[in-house]
DNA sequence: TTGAATTATCAACATATTGTTGATAAAATT
DNA sequence: AATTTTATCAACAATATGTTGATAATTCAA
């Protein structure tokens, strides 16, 4: 709200910048743990106390900087298409998520990584729980608490299922294209895991080896 | 592997087991973050510097906590019983999965939270990849690279389910009884998020409102 | 049970990083 | 051109880390 409505200093938009491009340089390259504020500083050719003007501590930055993807990821994704199915919309809406995610490549896979950080991934996570669970809400369907209580869960299942399956997919180099990553995301949703492993499910919820 | 050919000093064991307990007390009660060694070896009642004399920082403890966890995973889950449906025996084994966990359930709730650590969830996640990758394999069926591949993503999306439902119910304070939770697990797997949230899918994955 | 080996304690140390301060220089705004 | 804001610099206190050498306590083995 404050960098909207208040003119910016540009030094302020500079050094803002520069901290923040230094910063997830320094994440791909070493990972969030190892790199003190002084590397970023000295990174960014400013002085460590520069740092302290703009942000409380290195977890603030990161915090910024989430702010600063789940921005894009609010900008690009949520365009609903006229006229599109709802299978044509969902996978749209896929895609466009692992687009705004390989602009960050580099970045992402050192944070999702081995050597990763849970607030980052669980505000991502919870993002798009947010974000789900409000058009769910938006559809105007009544719920019995108990049966809100499990959409819950299932909305859980479902975001924690796409950040694995990114996860997957970052630290494979991004070795499938976005569109059938998409796909294969859209089949789990729609089909159960079982069901894309291979497994016959019947209708009572029994299942078999094919 | 050390731990059981070496007999051990019973004052090493008393020691590991104070610092191990001290330790899941204090992430229960603090959060992993926010404790330092020093924190640690007071409610141990020990001295700083016994604390290197068995593990090299505060990192190395959580590994070997872990690994202890692990340890339980290991022995109560890998026990397929004689003559079940393949519905009984996966259902049995989420259950078994959530009753270890709710043994920890402090500690578990403090390392899945807002403020948990991701080399924690890394682990565990990685640990039911494996497990359920090998299980897999045993089955010896014949891949090609292909699919190989697209079952290492069904696999990650499933177990990154499966730590979100876990994460859900530990913050809720397990709120639903493992059953509940186990059959609501088991749901996903057979039939997909969109068919557990009510969604009519067809036969060739278009998905409508019911 | 005695003596050797291992482990725990204690005080102390060097090191690294953090977050802050006050004075000064540089840049932007009016 | 004058005022306000921002960046720099040297310096500081505070905290946690990991290590060392000497000493006391405990365990183990003969």
């Amino acid at each position: 709200m404050d960098s909207v409505e208040t003119k910016l200093d540009p030094r302020v938009i500079r050094t803002r910048r520069l901290l923040r491009e230094s910063f997830m340089e320094l994440v791909a390259e070493n990972g969030y743990w190892d790199i003190t504020i002084q590397d970023i500083t000295d990174r960014a050719t400013l002085n460590r106390v520069t740092f302290y003007l703009h942000y409380d501590n290195k977890e603030d930055l990161l915090v910024q900087t989430t702010n600063h993807i789940l921005d894009e990821l609010v900008k690009r994704v949520e365009t609903p298409k006229e006229g599109a199915s709802p299978r044509e919309m969902v996978q749209a809406a896929l895609e466009a998520n692992f687009q705004v995610y390989a602009n960050y490549a580099d970045f992402m896979k050192a944070m999702l990584g081995k050597d990763g950080v849970w607030s980052f991934i669980f505000a991502m996570q919870d993002y798009h729980f947010r974000a789900s669970m409000e058009s769910f809400q938006m559809m105007g369907k009544d719920f019995d608490p108990k049966k809100e209580q499990e959409i819950q869960i299932f909305l859980r299942g479902m975001h924690s299922t796409f950040m694995g399956v990114l996860q997957w997919w970052l630290t494979n180099d991004m070795s499938l294209p976005r569109e059938e990553m998409a796909q294969i995301v859209y089949k789990i949703y729609t089909q159960g895991i079982y069901r894309c492993l291979g497994y016959k499910i019947t209708e009572d919820g029994e299942f078999v080896d094919e």
